[in-house]
DNA sequence: TGTTGAATAGTACGGTCGTTCGATTAATTT
DNA sequence: AAATTAATCGAACGACCGTACTATTCAACA
């Protein structure tokens, strides 16, 4: 009657599906542990890399027999794809769109890195499945890597065009390529997350400040 | 008679096992045939990662039987180890010991880091152990771990030490933290590894170095 | 050259992997 | 409540994994 069922359509890399909350009466069980598995695929995923997401290991933890598991994905790169993308709206839900209400320029760069430094730390946990992922398919070829490979370009594509507007709106000099910054930033927060997760090093948060302000000053404009 | 066999001795982290050439008459053919799979093993590590090290597949490559090839190391992980080993000895050789002969402070740590770029640069086609494995064994603990962490944070020190040298002889500034300096660094790195290896970017290389240059300068004595 | 020990091959075992398929249970609709 | 469809399970398959054993081949030395 009132329980109109409709089919959630995963449209490419679109984050629209409503607000897509896993108690909403609205969508069928399946549906429902599906997501759940989702989830429980995401955090293990970022523990173990993408290759190392088992089906057996996941339907241990949720409970289910392999098969189970396995029937709501086609097959176990569906579900690495599927976990990609969840985790991709994760983070563009908590650093890209927030860092978008700032005002262009330095403001908005600023408040990507620092939103970007707080997703890493909360991570540090689990792991970046974008960092992960680059040097787990930096060599192998197909789907994962090239979806992988778009959403880490459309990131740094966001910073450059930050970076561009901080230039136009002189709060950086622009005689210098956008590309070197963003580059810089980005070598900051990979140096985070080895320094952090790996090392097991306190303080690289701090190291990861101290360096994006260096960046940005010695990029300042000349006068004042 | 001529040929007096004598075992090579795996000392720890010593690199002192001779010239160690490949060629050489006084090994046994056991330890030949080791030698190779060590580096075959080698390559196919830096390609796949550490855990995407299989016996099958090194045997293959061997034209070998799994059994002959598994004979030479008592378990995979042991395997594992010798090849992290192996590539420990080369960075030294090609990185840290040429370094040394540098003079004390600036002169030497730049040339550290034109040689770990050079290392990077050269292992853009296969891949560097150091920075796969971080992310392999960021959360697995066990013996390679171990060995992994023991080998960065030595590599890490020995730039530290550098710096701080720099430092005393007023190169750069000594008002701020060493491993400052070291974790901008590491970062320079892993964005070129990241970008040039899994992003297959042109440039990065350049980026690298443009970035090491406005570290050096901005950390560099006030007044001349 | 014959003998001995080292090096390699062969085979098998238990495990885990992704995947398929038919049976079964549970949820949803009529 | 009955009928229908969705969700889950159980068992099995073939592939590959590391490892353990035994048998065989080959190199090293007397």
């Amino acid at each position: 009657m009132i329980a109109k069922r409709e089919k959630i359509k995963k449209t490419g890399h679109s984050i629209q599906t409503e607000t897509m909350n896993i108690t909403s009466k609205f969508l069928r069980k399946g549906e429902l542990t599906r997501a759940a598995i989702l989830e429980t695929a995401l955090d293990s995923a970022s523990r173990n890399g993408l290759e190392g997401l088992t089906i057996g290991l996941l339907a241990e933890k949720m409970n289910m027999s392999k098969s189970g598991v396995f029937a709501h994905f086609g097959s176990r790169e569906d579900l690495q794809i599927e976990v990609l993308r969840l985790y991709h709206h994760t983070f563009e839900q908590e650093v890209f769109y927030p860092s978008m209400k700032e005002s262009r320029g330095l403001p908005r760069l600023r408040s990507m890195f620092a939103l970007w430094i707080q997703r890493v730390t909360k991570e540090i946990a689990s792991g970046c499945i974008y960092i992960s992922g680059a040097t787990e398919y930096d060599d192998r070829q197909g789907v994962i890597r090239d979806e992988l490979v778009a959403m880490v370009d459309a990131w740094q594509g966001a910073l450059r065009r930050a970076t561009v507007q901080a230039m136009e709106l002189n709060h950086l000099r622009n005689d210098v390529e956008a590309d070197q910054i963003v580059y810089e930033m980005y070598g900051l927060i990979l140096a985070l997350h080895h320094d952090a997760r790996f090392l097991k090093k306190s303080g690289s948060v701090q190291r990861a400040e101290i360096g994006f302000e260096r960046v940005i000053e010695s990029y300042a404009p000349k006068a004042k």
